[in-house]
DNA sequence: GCAACTTGCGTCATCAATGTTGCAACTTGT
DNA sequence: ACAAGTTGCAACATTGATGACGCAAGTTGC
């Protein structure tokens, strides 16, 4: 007797599993390419195609499928991936030791580095992995850790909102981002600094 | 003969047209509950079914499809009914003649009340429809006016880039319009501006 | 009240995307 | 060189969404 069809596999194939064998050399290039197929076409298009993907890693579509059970395991994959080096370029910059503005200079710039190469896996933060979730809160909490530190610093007013802070710099983050090849990432965060602590206001226009 | 099919209709109905012969009441208002709805269903998920759709309007999914031909034929005219609403929020602010603090307030307070219910259709400003992208352009314009305005006035620093301060602008209403229920659209401005105004610095702590 | 309009329901056709499988040809590791 | 692993290709099954249609029942406007 056999199973009925659509519950034969499914669930069998993993994407980044704990207790792999390794993979063949060949194979690990084909992962990778996928990989970057992936970002680059849904970043252009969330709803493309496997297809399109596969074309687009120069590949067959059923390789894709070889390698990723089924689409959901795939952009799960990416979010990992991606978020391995989110969760690295925000460590790098040492955001609970440094100095507040170097720290925040120096997290921009690397988070920057990342997201620009990775915008459309960066956007799965409520990925069915809890991996992914896990460390998109770490990051949050670290963030308002940092920004609170800013404050107690007096770099940041005493009244401001550190919840709606966090959120207007990931928004300008994201926003400078778009910029894809225009600048490079320093440039970029000093823009994004910048505006996120002066604004576009003059100085004290002790207005209304 | 009749036609292969998938091409009989198609192009037929139309959703907000020119010439066509008043609906009856009873069609109208379920045309309403039809938009209302999909903005609903749609900013929640966009991918969403015409199946999801039509059940959150209380309606059969064929009754959908007398409405609205095709999928993109509801999409566009949702981005249609919103767009006429948003374009009469920023007009009803005077943005070209107010001073340009009153002007930036009022029109952050109108553009909000309409962002708020409408965020879904809001984001389709890459319409299939020329008059959507027409007036979307038409209020970005609007919007870089005000700003050189703001600037000449003293009210913007005189080095800010128009362009940047404009995305910054659309990002920080973004934002604030995810704050649903939250707070009223006049608090929600005095967000905005206060936040795209002044940032989150400290006065002038001469940094850097 | 009556004609015209509108809706729900059931049903069907079509299409596109996903996922599966077997096999032959090619690569890799040892 | 040889075994194991990997890929492309060419099928095929399944599923879900879209769109069309007729008919019976209900609603609206005059």
């Amino acid at each position: 007797m056999t199973l009925p069809y659509a519950l034969s596999m499914k669930t069998q194939r993993r994407s980044t599993p704990a207790g792999a064998r390794p993979l063949r050399a060949d194979a690990e290039r084909t992962m990778t390419a996928i990989l970057e197929a992936a970002e680059r076409t849904l970043s252009d298009d969330p709803a493309a195609t496997m297809e399109q993907i596969a074309e687009a890693a120069g590949v067959a579509r059923t390789t894709v499928h070889r390698r990723f059970a089924t689409r959901e395991a795939l952009v799960d994959a990416l979010a990992v991936w991606a978020t391995q080096r989110f969760a690295a370029a925000v460590e790098a910059a040492h955001p609970d030791t440094a100095p507040p503005l170097v720290a925040l200079y120096q997290t921009t710039a690397n988070v920057l580095g990342v997201k620009v190469g990775w915008g459309f896996a960066m956007s799965q933060a409520t990925s069915a992995d809890p991996e992914v979730a896990r460390v998109h809160g770490e990051v949050r909490d670290t963030c308002e850790r940092l920004f609170r530190r800013a404050r107690d610093a007096g770099v940041l007013r005493a009244d401001v909102d550190i919840a709606w802070t966090r959120r207007v710099y990931y928004a300008l983050i994201h926003e400078a981002a778009q910029n894809r090849d225009e600048n490079d990432a320093d440039a970029l965060a000093t823009l994004v600094v910048d505006t996120l602590l002066r604004g576009a206001g003059t100085p004290h226009p002790d207005r209304l």
